[in-house]
DNA sequence: AAAAGTATGTTGGAAATCCAACAAGTTTTT
DNA sequence: AAAAACTTGTTGGATTTCCAACATACTTTT
């Protein structure tokens, strides 16, 4: 189990914890590994969650599916990433479902064990509240973001907000972007060819620069 | 300073911690009270935030402002709820402004005394962390369903959406909403009237009864 | 009880988005 | 190196949304 996590010691939640105290992180947490198949869930909508997941490796993906049975990819989960912990601590039932989309290897911890330190009070206990607490706190800053830009009535003015948003990340006017374009018009909520239409107009229009994943505002 | 924590004891963040353990926690997490006058700024975008605040008494506004410099309201902070706490623990400089919109009161709690328990670990302290991670996860789980319902095409979906998710938490096809229309189509990010003509279209369709803030899903 | 203010529904033309189909360029596979 | 698969940009008509204006009902103030 040790040797496992030690592929994921420089994951976020984990960072910054000891070697020599992993083992006992293991024990204290309650820990498990569970191996998936591809295809194969990993939580259920309706599950009652009191662990959350840290991808060891593979893939998954966090599915929904709406009124209508629609299903939706909302999130791809990487190795070092963590699922599952919202709904571990507002203490209700998943409303999505995680699925392996490759063979997957997953550390369960137990959600209240890691918030209510043990007697002594072990150093790693505090490190891994202050990540968690970070991890969830980025998730917040970033679910904002995704709803700041959505919340913008045109296709013009989502892509100008989030190019803004971007160029601060980056401090600077110039920078690249993880999205290609069908994954920035799914997450900005738009049409593909109409985002494509809207980015040529802003090129022509010299409010921008850009070709492929790079960008620049001028 | 303790007769102004009486008035927020029973709020999310502070619930399960006994009234003798509230003054050695004032001390613990360097608590400080600061008083505002109504249209002073609480938060200002760029400050770098080491402490997150649980309003008393009073009224406060997130707002924000876009690449263009236009105004635009995140949320409303009433009394007993937190706010800044997500920047605090990404230790991110703010992009928001906070601003009472009547006189308030404030109570700052500094973030990284809250998540790194002191040697004693007093208990309340575990407390504190359960009801922080609580909350914030519980944030998570709300900007998640926003972004479910704002990602939907049409207003009609949006609706929908929205309706569906209401009606699982209420766990019944009947139940009334806390928005008025305008709210609502804030909320869904559409304009009221198309949102109030397409509501009348599922009603005239035998999809949906409602009136006022009660609907009924058929 | 009247008046003013607020919330909701309705409508029609202007504007924007969606959708489907295709062209051109790029990357991957064979 | 050719073929296949994928990515991006373009276009035009159908659909949807926005916007502004107004009617009606309900609430609050005076």
């Amino acid at each position: 189990m040790i040797e496992e996590l030690e592929k994921v010691k420089d994951s976020i939640l984990i960072k910054g914890i000891k070697t020599q105290e992993l083992s006992s992180m293991l024990g204290c947490l309650r820990c498990v590994i569970k191996k998936y198949d591809k295809g194969e869930t990993v939580i259920s909508e309706g599950d009652k969650i009191n662990k959350f997941g840290l991808l060891i490796e593979g893939k998954l993906q966090v599915v929904q599916y709406d009124y209508l049975g629609n299903k939706s990819v909302v999130s791809v989960i990487e190795p070092k990433q963590i699922f599952g912990e919202a709904f571990a601590y507002v203490d209700k039932i998943s409303s999505l479902d995680v699925e392996a989309i490759e063979k997957s290897k997953v550390l369960f911890l137990d959600s209240d064990k890691l918030s209510t330190p043990c007697e002594n009070c072990c150093t790693f206990h505090k490190q891994l509240v202050k990540n968690l607490l970070y991890t969830i706190s980025n998730k917040n800053v970033n679910l904002t973001q995704k709803i700041e830009c959505m919340s913008q009535r045109t296709t013009k003015e989502k892509l100008l907000t989030f190019l803004s948003l971007e160029s601060i990340k980056n401090n600077s006017k110039e920078f690249t972007i993880s999205l290609d374009r069908q994954a920035l018009a799914d997450y900005l909520g738009v049409e593909r060819s109409a985002m494509s239409a809207e980015l040529s107009k802003l090129r022509n229009d010299g409010i921008i620069e850009c070709e492929k994943n790079w960008f620049k505002l001028l």
